[in-house]
DNA sequence: ATCTAAACGAGACGGTACGTCAGGTCTTGGT
DNA sequence: ACCAAGACCTGACGTACCGTCTCGTTTAGAT
């Protein structure tokens, strides 16, 4: 990331980026994911649709990036020394982030949504959403087996799948809720699974 | 479900919805889940807008039942006495079912999309797909259960979200691969979550 | 004109044919000539279309049909003696029939519409509607002529375009009354372009 | 009539203005006021069906213009110091429009039709075609007027529908020609109908 | 009394055009 | 150079009617 050297010409407008991102959220909020369209999203930043073409490709760019800076702060990094532990707390952080902001599963829902009909956005919604959060939940399972916790041939892409894999059916589902709960019985779930 | 009581009139066309079902795997399978529009649709089928709108509330109305003459018919009900063998057996043939038909992985792709932006058609999805499957997948843990292969307080709507959840994981981020070597990986982890 | 050989069959239902005709009325009434589709009349009068195009082969056609049953009767054919009289006479029973029935405006308005996007329907009105009554009128000048009351090289032909000229060209446009003061005025001055 | 007032944004296309009026009459000239469709006429002057309901309430509105454009420039105003002459010119004029350019005659038919079905056409066509040239021939009559030529009760409306009946009546029904021979006989006859 | 044949109601069919919506691009004047 | 505004072309949407085509049913005269 590199600081864009400027030669000359009006600064791009942060204000702008935040009325982008401020009226994204009251679209998804008010109308669901499907108000979001760039005509409505400009008229709401009171924006010309040119700047929102200009900074990003396509609608789910805007999305992603907001949700990043909704979420993406504070990827949880737990290490209690013990695998169950570290799951159980990884995983209620990131249910609860959803209870925190009622945008977020929408939000959520649209961006899969999106990666599905666009190949291309998918690949950005990859590196940009989901690898980091498997980066981090590896990093749970790694120690777990410096440890010695895990039993010989656990594959830890699987273990990793298992976790984001029910979390995702069930955004995407809406038929279990994702709670402390949820958490807890999800994180015994895995550990089992990945344990000796 | 009762017989429809026909007073006149003439009746549906059976050339037509087939006609509607093969267009609509060729277009998938020609262009994506994108290239299937209502307009395009009608035309490779050679068939009026409105005989669309007539039977189907929606495009993803149609290739939900598309997909469900594809896959329905054989939903896997293994019973070999041995939980992971079960398992073992569902999951792979669950997974091959979308190597057959190079159109099934992109159609699962776009239903579930739609169902994103589309609460009713969620709905129909899990009445008419997800829930059918799951109930499949269920009967091999009760069966499981009667044999004393679970865990005393094992969940099983949650081990069945495992199976599913990495299965749908897969299917839309396309991070790693759905065969028969996944399958069984996959079986052993749920099996180990959810037994003794 | 032949008489149709019937050899068999179920013979025309009078009944259908006078509810379309009572159904057209309604929905002129109603909605003006624009609610008259073949749609609506056949379900407004509880008849299949099919009945429709097996007697008609245009909307237009179905009515023209109801108008000449609704005035065609009584084509006004004044004999007075005079010609300003006869015309006089003419013209304000021609302009009453539209009092009498408020279809009978929208319907004529509607089927000159009609006539000029369709040219074969154009012939018929012209035929049945148009021409009877351009006859009835050119008898009230053939019999001035035998009176001696037109001037030497008067143009009857002209002098029959002057009054239904000004006739269609108010029902048309809507800019002036049709009315006895209307016609009488009208009748003055048609007689006097055609007098010595 | 005032002057919008810009406040920024893409400027109205006078190109795209231009290539709309062209494409109309290429397809009134070639398939008839039928063929013009708001689907056609974008596709051949290649402009968005936006920009024609952006600007135009309806296809006969896009019409009204585009004939306005072809004769509006030149309506006729004669004064010869003569009705009789006056009116000749007059009619002579106006019927000689229509040979110009083939397109008008089906166009002149296309709008009066449209104007039946649509009341709100109606008077807009009135007030942008029919009443300018009413007035313009009312001059004729007003100048007649004051040279003593009308006769003392004479009703101008009345003589001013006699013109543009007759015209009217013969292009809407055909069966009459209008060329200089029609114009002078017609001529002739309002101005006896009018004259003292 | 049955048979034949046409008209009947209903309503689905392949189409065309409608008027609207959104996408992504382009063109102004203004900052 | 960037901005808000907004017009541009494209293309899909869902609807309304068109005129045609089956259906099963009804209704008469001919057998």
């Amino acid at each position: 990331m590199t600081v864009p050297i400027r030669r000359g010409g009006r600064p791009r407008s942060e204000e702008a980026r935040h009325a982008i991102h401020a009226a994204a959220l009251r679209l998804v909020a008010g109308g669901g994911y499907g108000a979001l369209t760039m005509d409505a999203l400009a008229a709401e930043a009171g924006v010309g649709k040119q700047t929102l073409y200009r900074w990003w490709p396509s609608r789910a760019a805007i999305m992603l990036e907001v949700i990043r800076e909704l979420a993406t702060m504070h990827i949880p990094e737990p290490d209690t020394g013990s695998l169950r532990r570290d799951l159980k707390q990884f995983l209620a952080l990131t249910f609860r982030v959803q209870g925190q902001e009622p945008a977020v599963l929408p939000l959520l829902r649209g961006l899969m949504a999106d990666a599905q009909l666009d190949p291309s956005f998918l690949t950005e919604l990859r590196a940009g959403l989901l690898e980091p959060r498997r980066a981090a939940l590896r990093a749970v399972f790694v120690r777990a087996k410096k440890r010695g916790e895990l039993r010989p041939r656990c594959d830890v892409e699987l273990c990793i799948d298992l976790a984001f894999g029910v979390l995702w059916y069930r955004v995407l589902v809406g038929h279990a809720p994702l709670d402390d709960g949820a958490a807890a019985k999800l994180a015994d779930a895995v550990a089992r699974a990945a344990s000796v």
